[in-house]
DNA sequence: ATAATAGTGTCTGTAAGACATTATATA
DNA sequence: TATATAATGTCTTACAGACACTATTAT
């Protein structure tokens, strides 16, 4: 904030970058497009793109997310995640980007963006193995940790459950995010009694058993006690917690 | 990442914040600048500067942080926080902040940077009770919850001691940064039983009354079990997790 | 001895993991 | 009826909070 500006850069831009998660399936997906021009021309990316004069970051991202998903923003659940700014990140020059996590409920289909490129839903797998523009594997990544962190300390994974949901929606989300298979007798324990995490419709939903009755989301944002996944054994190495983001929080 | 370059505008910086923990003589402190120039001449901010062409955010953080503290960098723990990108934010134009949170040992003493800036100690009830430049309240406020949330997840709390420390040294860390007293003998049992927190150097301390046992850093970078605050009272309200950074995570 | 700080042990309540059992629907 | 899914209950273990008690130093 006070240094000489000889050292400033003269052709810099800002960009968003989303990492939108939904659940499908049971399948953790994320929103991936194909690029239609240079640099990285056919290869996939994060859907992003520059933050415009006059503009918020976060109505960037919402803008953004707005028009990969055609889904009314304000219903969706969208954070900032970091920055990434290594001057070699993008072959054209300076751009910084500030990441974003968006959890959405199961979304229709696949939708094409406003700009000549094609948008698919790739399983997290899928999407981890694939070669990706730019840093984007390293932001996919970071996206991943900070959204399987947000699902132990926040009610974030009702984010991902279209209105109204049952338990059992909910705890699909758990498993499919986790990657973990989880106990559904302590599961449902644990949400029902942390408070304000869902509410009771009064509804019920009928498939074949016996019906499940149907919850909103609660006012609740934290989860206390926290929904712990297993006791740490692959959390208590030596990462680093600044860069896998907030594995117990940050953003 | 792919939109005409018609939205993209012309003047447009990105400079790193730095908001500088330490625990001095029981107390939270943060490294508080005294401005020397337009805009908010004379006025208490955070430091920080521009970050320089073909620099790294990381780097320009190292470096700003070196500047103001004069202490070899690699031993401080620096996270990046997150962006602040309010157009409206710095009255000279468009300047994206990234914003870092460093955890210190108490340091000899403030220490004037390189700029024509008077640099201070400020206890945290100090701070929040100051009006400061720019949006650096606001960014103060996010790092003050990180940090106390980074206690309760990591080991960032031991950033905080010199080696050797005392456990009695680590207790006082963590209610300074969580402004709560704790019952010194469950808060032994934990630090001491969490895998890796910290690790007997054999050596002991004299003051007066029974020696202490002497500690350094383990390499464990998160705490499990985690060692948790109140029961959330003060947490589990309607807070937006994104913006009340990684209370839980993420951030 | 007394004061001061460090460290241990015990009791109790809460909550999680494992898993048996009951409830209510469809085919 | 058999089958499938939802929901409740029980047993055990781990751990946190409260707090009594012991240990080792300086004065």
């Amino acid at each position: 904030m006070a240094t000489n500006s000889t050292t400033r850069h003269a052709a810099l831009s800002v960009a968003v970058d989303l990492v939108i998660f939904t659940v499908r399936d049971g399948t953790l997906q994320v929103l991936l497009i194909e690029r239609g021009k240079d640099p990285f021309r056919g290869m996939s990316a994060l859907p992003g793109g520059y933050v415009r004069e006059g503009e918020t970051l976060d109505h960037a991202a919402r803008r953004e997310l707005a028009e990969e998903t055609s889904v009314s923003s304000p219903q969706l659940h969208l954070e900032q995640l970091r920055a990434y700014g290594d001057p070699a990140r993008d072959p054209r020059g300076r751009v910084i980007s500030i990441a974003y996590l968006a959890l959405c409920p199961g979304l229709p289909e696949p939708v094409a963006g406003t700009d000549a490129h094609a948008a698919r839903w790739a399983g997290i797998h899928d999407a981890a193995a694939t070669t990706l523009a730019f840093d984007h594997a390293a932001i996919l990544n970071d996206a991943l940790e900070q959204a399987r962190s947000r699902l132990e300390y926040t009610t974030g994974a009702a984010a991902f459950c279209a209105e109204p949901f049952t338990v059992t929606d909910l705890r699909l989300v758990y498993e499919a995010v986790w990657g973990l298979p989880l106990d559904p007798s302590n599961f449902r324990r644990k949400v029902t009694r942390a408070a304000s995490f869902i509410e009771p419709t009064g509804g019920r939903r009928l498939h074949f058993g016996r019906p499940a009755a149907l919850y909103r989301r609660g006012p609740a944002q934290f989860l206390s006690p926290p929904l712990l996944r297993a006791p740490d054994i692959t959390r208590s190495g030596s990462d680093d917690p600044a860069t896998a983001q907030n594995r117990p929080a940050s953003g």
